[in-house]
DNA sequence: AAGTGGTCTAGACCACGCA
DNA sequence: GCGTGGTCTAGACCACTTC
């Protein structure tokens, strides 16, 4: 018969298909359960899938409605660099390039949450694909949020936290901004050049853990279907 | 009693605890259900979920195992551009700066899957938050794809597709880049800036509909919670 | 072959939010 | 109040994949 991916795909189709246009409420579950011969989870799991991707927009007692401006949400993976490079066929190999403890700048303080005055981590790793600068990792990390710190010139840290600090929240930015005179030496460009910045915060429940930088080398694109 | 999102805070907490290391085969589904007193459906949807966001990984008759390198999963709301302006507190508007049928550049058709003589319409729009230029867009658009077209000038392309070819498939990616003369020119900003470039391209079933390059001012961050 | 996740069912109760 | 979606249950069968 059919499962609850073919009534999703129907239900799309008669979206696209403007059977139900954008703003129309849509049959009850029950309904469609009805209509489709299925029972009604069948219907609420691939409503929920819809509504999920924001094709749908559902609310108790007013029913569900063809989203009016489809917000469009893109999944995106945030791989381990190491992955990321090993997936385009390339060799991986990191460099840390500086190691310190030190008080953050204010800004990274502020964003984590943390006394300014706090000592931090400081550290400076440059990832390579096939031996050429690929991203140039800047980090402050909270040493008390962790357990003992292992020796970052033999595992980076971008991957040692991923293992050490798994699922923490956190948020992530993106942004475009010219190389500093620092970036662009680590790099091999040239000073201003146009670099993709990843910024990304962690926390664990009880305190900040991390503040990262990426600086990614020219032709680097972050990718996702929708 | 329990929800399956308390179960699922369960499973991630054992997970954040070393309760059960990265790699490790949790129990099964049936063994969990009998753990937390409820339906195996319960149970099912939690670790469903944590699959979903790369916390887990699941397979027939292996079990489901903890990630050992997660991948992180962010999800990105990529809204059209005036809600985007009018959720900062600001105004919309935008202007045409061109619109004429032309052949588009080898990348694009090809991007697109159209032989490469096809006519297409070439739009440049800029969208301007608070009268200042904030995003300049370069849209390729399939006349054959879309309903009789409207007014640019009256409705941004942006706008008027998301409601016309709502919900097709396409892909994004986000890259950084100079500032080309024309683009320094239209945003206001110093040839070569690290500008900040979303691409699209978007296919209905039968055909090819669109493609567009937005190159954001200086200043744009996108941005998601993890 | 057998164990595990993936899905479906038919029914039930609950929570929310319009009227 | 009462209609709608959100969730849970107990059971069943199926699909995949490893053993």
């Amino acid at each position: 018969m059919q499962g609850w991916e073919d009534i999703r795909s129907e239900v799309l189709a008669r979206i696209r298909s403007r059977v139900w246009p954008p703003g129309e409420t849509i049959p009850t579950e029950e309904a469609l359960a009805k209509e489709f011969d299925c029972a009604r989870a069948t219907v609420s799991r691939a409503l929920r899938e819809l509504a999920q991707s924001g094709v749908l927009e559902r609310r108790r007692k007013a029913g569900t409605r063809v989203a009016m401006l489809p917000v469009r949400k893109a999944t995106l993976d945030i791989p381990v660099i190491r992955q990321e490079v090993n997936a385009k066929g390339q060799t991986y190999s990191f460099r840390l390039l500086a190691q310190a403890t030190a008080t953050p700048p204010m800004a990274v303080a502020a964003r984590l949450g943390l006394a300014q005055a706090a000592k931090m981590l400081h550290l400076q790793t440059l990832h390579l694909s096939d031996g050429r600068a690929h991203v140039l990792e800047d980090r402050w990390l909270n040493p008390d949020a962790v357990p003992p710190l292992p020796d970052f010139a033999a595992i980076s840290a971008n991957e040692w936290l991923v293992a050490q600090v798994a699922f923490a929240s956190g948020d992530i930015a993106f942004s475009a901004e010219p190389a500093s005179p620092a970036e662009a030496l680590a790099l091999s460009v040239a000073p201003s050049t146009a670099l993709f910045i990843t910024e990304r915060c962690t926390w664990s429940p009880e305190a900040p853990i991390t503040w990262v930088r990426l600086a990614h080398a020219p032709g680097y694109r972050l990718q996702t279907v929708l």
